[in-house]
DNA sequence: AGAAGGACCAGTGGTCCGTA
DNA sequence: AGAAGGACCAGTGGTCCGTA
């Protein structure tokens, strides 16, 4: 028995939602494969730290990449999860591939996407790279925007947090400050950050980002104003 | 007695679209306002060279903003016809709405379009600029760009076609050519002639223009190669 | 016939939430 | 519990075609 989740969300920052319609229609719900119960990829132990170490085994269902660990610049992820150089390496990868896209597109005359989209995406599978998915890149693209901006307070921040056996999604909330501080010193204006930086500027910037951008703005004006020099608005 | 249409369309360059519901679904076909037959504004008369001449009396059905003629720079168009600088004021209006919403996305910390998009011409209509829709924006981009390109081919270009009694849509095509030229100036890269001009980069390229610059292209090419000197290829 | 624009559709950005 | 990602939805870019 499952229940319905009423599905809230904040669309964008501005108001929410309209009635959503009931969701998850449970697709694929009969499987035709010759899977049991439980399996795993037969082969093992690549272990290049910038390589997954994921399934992939011949035929049957397709396994979940592994888990991220919180791992130290270089340091190689132990069995069944992948490090965080693995994880800024798919960064890497999709900037390649939306230079591939880029390159066909003007090609034949079409429209050139200057970020990575969906179209990227789909690229990056069909080309076999299906270890490539939207909610994974765009869930950890402030980390790898720290990692570009800052490498040395980024591999700082992942070994404190590796040092105290914080898991990835505690190490993933903690990237979010020193972003803040960098977009501070720049108007609060991370668009403008990301854009100034040639392997970020094809990214869009996460929403929850933006947002921490915007408070942190709001309250240093607020700041300002209470200590009585009201500066002139940014816009 | 009305038949069916069968919609075909090529999006974007690439192969055509896959099977399409019918269209079309005659909304709003009961009046209930006190329309009888035909109607016309009731004042008159204004007449400056970017104003529009189309209705928009109190209540009743919204009038069509009256069809555009070809005017020379600074002629004034006769009664029941907008002119063309009325039409490239209407990109100019475009623009400051553009910056309307940019300025407002800013302040409250959300993402700010760069190009004019649906929430921009959803904000014209907002703020009482009705007559402006995005199809027609569309449909004479490319008239708005050789404006900004080379006003005296503009000119001289609405002055011939004027000049030779052709309708709005003659003059429309025409304006084609002299942007391939422009473009076959600057390696056939329209994305980058709109993206270096500051009023024309908010505006999308549009689909026809970039294909006829694509197309120039490898005309230009292939007689290049049948020359016997082989260039490399642009990208 | 020529033209303006309401309304449609395929594919997007964004991310929820059923799943492992 | 923590996390990966299939799948969904609101709103987009693009323009067709019923309308005046």
């Amino acid at each position: 028995m499952r229940m319905m989740a009423s599905g809230k969300k904040q669309k964008n920052g501005s108001a929410g939602r309209k009635a959503k319609k009931a969701r998850r229609k449970k697709v694929n719900d009969l499987r035709l494969d010759m899977q049991g119960d439980e399996h795993e990829e037969g082969g093992g132990g690549r272990s290049e730290s910038t390589e997954s170490s994921a399934g992939g085994g011949v035929g049957g269902e397709r396994q979940r990449e592994h888990p991220f660990v919180v791992t130290e610049p270089g340091e190689v992820a132990r069995a069944k999860k992948n490090g965080l150089d693995y994880l800024f390496h798919l960064y890497e990868q999709c900037r390649l591939f939306l230079l591939q896209v880029q390159s066909m597109a003007k090609l034949h005359g079409q429209k050139s996407p200057t970020k990575v989209t969906n179209q990227v995406f789909r690229y990056a599978s069909k080309v076999g790279a299906s270890y490539i998915n939207k909610p994974k890149m765009r869930h950890y693209v402030h980390c790898y925007a720290l990692h570009c901006l800052d490498e040395d307070a980024s591999d700082a921040l992942r070994r404190a947090y590796k040092a105290r056996g914080e898991n990835v999604g505690a190490w993933r909330q903690a990237c979010y400050a020193p972003l803040v501080d960098i977009a501070a010193r720049h108007g609060f204006d991370i668009d403008a950050v990301f854009a100034a930086h040639p392997r970020l500027a094809i990214w869009y910037v996460p929403t929850r980002l933006r947002q921490l951008c915007h408070q942190a703005r709001s309250a240093h004006d607020a700041a300002a104003a209470h200590a009585g020099a009201m500066p002139p608005p940014m816009f």
